[in-house]
DNA sequence: CAAAAATTTGTACACGTGTACAGAGATATT
DNA sequence: AATATCTCTGTACACGTGTACAAATTTTTG
């Protein structure tokens, strides 16, 4: 049924190992042979067992992406996607194959990495998971002492500094920052800001970047300013209705909403007010999803640089993959990027 | 290091083929020794070594679900999103691995079948395709050939009629008709239809339904009134925006979306000419994706089952990967449902 | 209690590939 | 031409698991 190279072996009237040689292009194989060898199994449509292969040689070809518990949730999933995309648009380039695993709990998370491990399943782990606090270290150990190459995208890793774990993330800090010394710049100075609660580091630090922001130009924090709910549109949307006194007797003029999904839902709230943006009210969202672009009025966001996150983990998960000596483990901080569009103007 | 099925038989003084037995609950074995193999597996932390399980079973516990390529396009991707989760959430249930695979053309798609097949990769392939014209008979009989179980999501196939493809799709037909007569029992005469371009079965028998309830209603199709686009955002309000002339002067009162972002980009264009919705016109989108509910007003839309659609793929493509004797190609149609919120009102 | 039957275990080989080692054949050296 | 060297190929075993068949043990039967 399927070709094996004893199949070809036996046409060619060699032995098996002249033809795994040959396909694998050893030197050994006199050049004439290997060519005669290659083009036979071309012809035949042969393709190598993937499991004979590795178990021979403990290699898999491929590589398990664990994404966080919230991705099925709507904003999250809208947030990934082009994450996932891309990871599976680097990898395939490299010829690896992609399992995914969209784990309910950290406790299924993590016995599905033992196990994919374990099993010899995949030859590397892309961990995306932006907490902090639900990392285990004990799983870290496990991927540790079993010597196999895992990665941390989207999160900042404490393990970094015990040159345990290799994490690429977007510096934060600064893409709150950028976002609400924007905002001054265009004479703004009654900022509020809506963000999400839990304990995130993502929010954490855009959080202090909006405070540095404003401290850097001597405004006030004003705690009132800033709200907390969750990353959707029907969190944006309540906070500034339920908020909207504080709008408009505080004389807010511009809000930073720490994702763009909170921007939209708190246009649509702004609208029922007749508060009108940018002209009112200027808005600042944070991701820089698709949506952001078509969306009236057009978002200015902060924009994540997740092709290149995408980018970056598969060509150093590939490295550790390959052999390559890693002495040090590496901490990768992308730079994000302002993007302006329609939701912003110079306050009158 | 790692532990096998000899290291267990040698601690435990039995032959490697009593603790294969054993661990796969084989009726040839001793209850005593059973549960004594057992118990010594888990305290060691033991997990077979997939590939050379799959070497000697030929089950690899994975399955490959192929994406359309436009999944990485934005409206695409929020619209797949939810198959893949509810995707991955049932076959993690019955243990099975999810490679998932976005080609980026057609030929490389089937050649990336082609190779998961051959080298025994997967045990069965999921193919998401809702457009006919692509799929390649030779792809199909090459998956016969080669007996691997394959289904076909979200399509609609007219291999069913040879007897050739599993697919489990929606009536698009229904949807179709089930939104516009909605639409007429509010009162609407003049409805506009904004649909996608291209071959594509599900937008086909969608425009299909909306004519055959103007028919069923005594109610002539104008085909000024239906206009193509492509399925997102941007493409609704450009339709809307371009065509507005037509809306005002032959009285347009509803407009039937093909899907909920195009519903969405005519909302916004609406809105610029202050034509209000529901008030003025109203609309009926179709996907029912997350953010239809979140919207501002909420869209009223057709709901497709794609929680359902996934289930029962899983279900069956488990079913043919266990041996079940598999007589006739099933061919699933679900129903889609109407959704009423915000954005639909009786004629004034 | 011996023989037959049923139950349990072990031996040996298979799955398809990679590779160390030995050996054959070709070429170079004297 | 005999020997040494180099290039190429084949043999044999390993990877970890499953299972047919044989063998050993236990249980049942007369």
């Amino acid at each position: 049924m399927t070709v094996t190279i004893k199949d070809i072996a036996k046409i060619a009237g060699v032995s098996h190992a002249t033809v795994s040689r040959s396909l694998n292009d050893s030197p050994l194989v006199a050049e004439k042979t290997k060519k005669r060898i290659k083009e036979l199994a071309d012809n035949l449509g042969f393709e190598f067992n993937a499991n004979a292969r590795s178990l021979s040689t403990n290699k898999t070809g491929t590589v398990c992406a664990i994404f966080p518990q919230k991705f099925g949730e709507f904003g999250a999933s809208l947030y990934y996607i082009s994450l996932l995309n891309q990871l599976r648009t680097s990898l395939e380039e490299e010829g690896i194959d992609l399992i995914v695993s969209f784990p309910k709990s950290s406790k299924t998370g993590e016995s599905n990495i033992k196990r994919l491990i374990i099993s010899k399943k995949v030859d590397g782990i892309i961990i995306i998971h932006p907490r902090l606090e639900k990392i285990d270290g004990q799983i870290i150990n496990f991927m540790e002492l079993s010597k196999i190459p895992y990665i941390f995208l989207h999160h900042y890793s404490s393990f970094y500094e015990e040159n345990l774990a290799d994490s690429i993330y977007t510096d934060h800090f600064y893409g709150g920052y950028n976002a609400t010394d924007y905002l001054i710049k265009l004479g703004h100075k009654k900022i509020m800001c809506i963000t999400s609660v839990g304990n995130s580091y993502e929010f954490e630090q855009r959080l202090n970047g909006y405070k540095a922001a404003l401290n850097q130009n001597n405004i006030p924090v004003d705690e009132n300013l800033i709200l907390f709910g969750y990353r959707d549109i029907a969190s944006g949307y309540n906070l500034v209705r339920d908020n909207i006194k504080s709008i408009t007797d505080k004389g807010v003029t511009a809000i930073f909403a720490h994702t763009d999904l909170m921007a939209i839902g708190a246009m649509e709230a702004l609208k029922e007010f007749n508060i009108k943006v940018p002209d009112d009210v200027s808005i600042v969202g944070y991701d820089d999803i698709e949506l952001a672009e078509d969306f009236k009025p057009a978002l200015t966001t902060i924009h994540q640089p997740r092709e290149e996150i995408a980018l970056l983990g598969c060509k150093r998960i590939v490295e550790m993959i390959n052999g390559k000596k890693i002495k040090n483990k590496i901490n990768i901080v992308l730079q994000t990027r302002l993007v302006v569009r329609e939701s912003t103007k110079q306050i009158k």
